[in-house]
This record gives structure tokens, C-alpha cells and sequence, in this order.
DNA sequence: CGCGGCCTTGATCGCACTCAATTCTAGTGG
DNA sequence: CCACTAGAATTGAGTGCGATCAAGGCCGCG
């Protein structure tokens, strides 16, 4: 059994009304007098690479807002095996299954330093009964959250070893320059698409090798994509 | 391709405040009052076998609540496979991302006969502006979706065949009789897990063979099940 | 009785897994 | 600056599971 280490550090209390992100995040459109229905604290922590957000079974207290960083969810397989269900980036909400649920259905954990608002479910009920703009917002993430993981299923778990690392590829390709994509480390791109390590690390090189994707880096992570169709189209 | 024939008769409009499942779907807790806001008809409608309700890309303007039977949802991959996201049954709701997105994700298909009802956006959205208790309901209904979902992945589609199909069979348990399973075409089947009609068809006939289940119909869609040890803990 | 649809079973093939060795990088300390 | 190390990625060889191709059986139905 691996340890589990929980490292995160206090950034202090959220300033909500001047947040960086508000416009992505849940909070966007609360008005003054929503803001003065917040009576528990709401706290900016930070985590670093391979620190546990929650972890699955845990009491779940509160939802999480990514302000910086990528997360993944994780589930336990009852072999022992992990199998990542869903990855989240910044401006996305995790551990809204708190709002019904006394526990947590995944493991939440960085990939690369996070840092996320950590806000009481007492608060999210309290402006949810005050304000229906709060209401179309959470119902916004939950079909997210949905077709994220109906996506998943059909695209990344689905075909051949070589398409499912193409599909993986084109699926983290950055939102503002979609010719860089960061991939992850191989192991969690199998857990990704039930894949073996070795059989990920295969395919990505004939990616390169066949000239669709070419390294920006010597440890494999960040790739230019130059030829997307091909990915988009492997038979 | 396929021709879609999408087979159904208007059964009447339904009377919400009398429906004989109405403790188990949307409209559970609401009052005369909030029955009272409800402007537009809400119909009974029923499909037979192999009818789509909905398909994907089509024009999304209703929710509908399923009365009786059990719906496939299918996602259509790139290269014209289909894969089934989820399966849904009495009192689960179905086209839930009509409430957001103007098409529905999925193609929504029933499998045997279903009646359900259809239920207009608009209804929901005057209810919900008026009722927070629908908001709760329909919030619940979302965070089941995305539970169902990841389990899905996490268990359906991970493992051996021989895990898969157990898994399966576990899955399509009656919930009052356990000792019961009714599962679907090979087919279909094999859809949900990713794996060949004929390799469903080895692994089931080997559980057979094993003891761990036994026939109930000459077609192979009805099991008892006599070991769920033996096809909860396969190697 | 013949037909069509679905399930079952058999034989063979190939892709992904397994086991194993090697290379590469970043980090550490002399 | 180089030696050393741990962790990750890569590559190779051989195996096995599930896919593929194909044939046959069973059930329901006209």
C-alpha cells in the first residue's frame, strides 16, 4: 500500500468579489447582497505535485474551485488498481458530490503544483436557496462534469492502442494554442485508457517517429502537434 | 447505415399529480401550487423495442422521465461504432442536457417496451425558478448521472473479459429479487465493455458452465445467479 | 417447414501484455 | 565538473487473450 501524503499550505482566505477567475467560476454572477450571505470562511490552499484534494471515502465537507493546475480523479478498482476517470484544469469544480453525499466518490489529486478555493457545502446551500443564478451555475457543472465522463468513455476507452493515445493527445491540447498538448506521465495515460505503460510509451513514439507529433522537451511530456487529422483520422 | 425508425403513440397527457411513480422521479415534492405553474402538456408516450427517443445532435427541447421499461444511451464514435454510456431504467431521467445545450448528447434508445414522460423544458424552468425543492431533485438526478458514469468506466470497462461480463451481469441485478439478472444481446453487451459479441458469448457460457449462474430462458437473457462471490472476486 | 435473427462454438491470427534490459534526465553530493 | 543515483521513458523478445473469420445450432414466426 503507498502512502498517502497530503501537502498543501494556507494562502489565506479567498477574496471572492476581486477573484482572478470569478467570470469561469461559480461565484460569477452573485451580486453584492449574495456575497453577504458567505458566513464561513472560504480558503485559498495550495497543493503540490501528487498531493491528495480529498480522497475517495472521505468526509466530504467541502467543494473545490481550481484556480491554478490540473487534477485528476481517481477511482480504486477492487484489485487494488487506479483507474483515472476524469482530469479537471483550472476554473473547474471538483467534489460536488459533497453537496448530497456525506463522502467523497474519488481521489482528488495535483498533477503539478494546484491551488484551489476550498468553499464550505453550508455555503454553496445557503446562496443556492437565495439565489437562482447560483442554481443554473452548479446545474452547469454537473453537465460538465457528464459529458466529460460520457467523452471519456467514448473516446479514450475505445479502438485501438494507437488511437486511444491519439485521441488522449488531441484531448489535452492547450485551450489557447491547440498545437501544444502537455501530456502525462505514461503510467497515468494508461490508468487514462486502460493501457499498459510500455504500450503507451510505444505508440506515442510512433506518433513521432511517423512525423504527426514532435517533442518540445527531453522527458516526454510537452509535444507540437503537426498533424492533427492524422491523429484524428488513425484507422 | 442503419435506418433510425422511431416507432411510439401518444398514451394521453399525464396526470403528474397522480402518477403511480411520482415519490420516485422529478415532481416528488411538489405542491399544489407548484403543480399550478405548469403550462404546458406533459405527454405519456410510448416506444416499442429498437425506438429511438431521442437521438444525438437532434434538436433538445424536452426532459423525460422513464415509467416503465429500461433505455440504452449510445454515443456514436468516429468511425461509425456505437458505444452505450449508460443504461437507465423506471424512474431515471433521461435528456437531462436539454436544460443547457439546444441538442441532446446521446441517442436515447429503448430496449423492450417503455412508456415514459416527456416532460417540455419551459416546465422545468418556471418550476425550478419557483420551487427550490425541484432544484434539489434535479441536482440529485445530476450527481447520480455522474456516478453512474464513472462506475461505468471504472467497473464495466476494466479488467478481463471474464471480470467484465461478470461485472455485467452484477450490474443488471433485479433490485427487489438480487438473485436475478436480466442482461441484453450479445451485442449490446459487448458495446457496454468493449468487447466482441462472441467473447461476451464464451464468458457468459463459461459462467454457466462454472456454476456461478444458471439459464432462466432458452435465449439468454435471464439468469439466476447462484454464486455473486464467485463473480464479484474473479481473477 | 423454411427462414431470419441471435447465440454458440471452433480455429487461427495479431495486438497488447508481460518480463526484462537499456537509456535518458534531473537531482545530489563529492 | 563529474560521479552516482533514483525515477521515468524507451526498446526488445516472447506469450496469451481477445479479435476475426467461419460454421453450426436454437428459437420464434409466418
Amino acid at each position: 500500500m503507498i502512502p498517502i501524503h497530503i501537502e498543501h499550505a494556507w494562502k489565506g482566505t479567498a477574496d471572492c468579489r476581486n477573484c482572478g477567475i470569478r467570470d469561469m467560476v461559480l461565484f460569477a454572477d452573485l451580486n453584492e447582497s449574495d456575497f453577504n450571505l458567505i458566513h464561513a470562511p472560504i480558503d485559498d490552499i495550495a497543493f503540490s505535485n501528487g498531493a491528495e484534494l480529498f480522497g475517495e471515502g472521505r468526509q466530504a465537507g467541502h467543494v473545490m474551485t481550481i484556480r491554478t493546475g490540473v487534477v485528476k480523479l481517481v477511482r480504486n478498482v477492487a484489485d487494488g488498481r487506479a483507474r483515472i476517470v476524469r482530469i479537471l484544469k483550472t476554473g473547474d469544480v471538483i467534489g460536488l458530490e459533497a453537496l448530497f453525499s456525506d463522502v467523497y466518490d474519488a481521489d482528488a489529486i495535483a498533477l503539478g503544483d494546484v491551488s484551489v478555493c476550498k468553499i464550505p457545502v453550508a455555503v454553496i446551500k445557503d446562496l443556492s436557496a437565495a439565489s437562482p443564478r447560483l442554481h443554473m451555475r452548479l446545474m452547469e457543472r454537473w453537465h460538465r462534469a457528464v459529458k466529460e465522463a460520457d467523452d471519456w468513455l467514448a473516446t479514450l476507452n475505445f479502438g485501438t492502442a494507437r488511437q486511444r493515445v491519439a485521441n488522449i493527445i488531441l484531448k489535452m491540447r492547450h485551450p489557447n494554442d491547440p498545437t501544444i498538448a502537455t501530456i502525462f506521465s505514461r503510467e497515468d495515460m494508461g490508468s487514462m485508457s486502460d493501457l499498459k505503460l510500455e504500450t503507451v510509451s510505444r505508440e506515442v513514439s510512433r506518433w513521432v517517429k511517423e512525423g504527426a507529433i514532435e517533442p518540445l522537451d527531453k522527458i516526454g511530456r510537452r509535444y507540437r502537434i503537426k498533424d492533427p487529422e492524422k491523429l484524428q483520422n488513425a484507422e
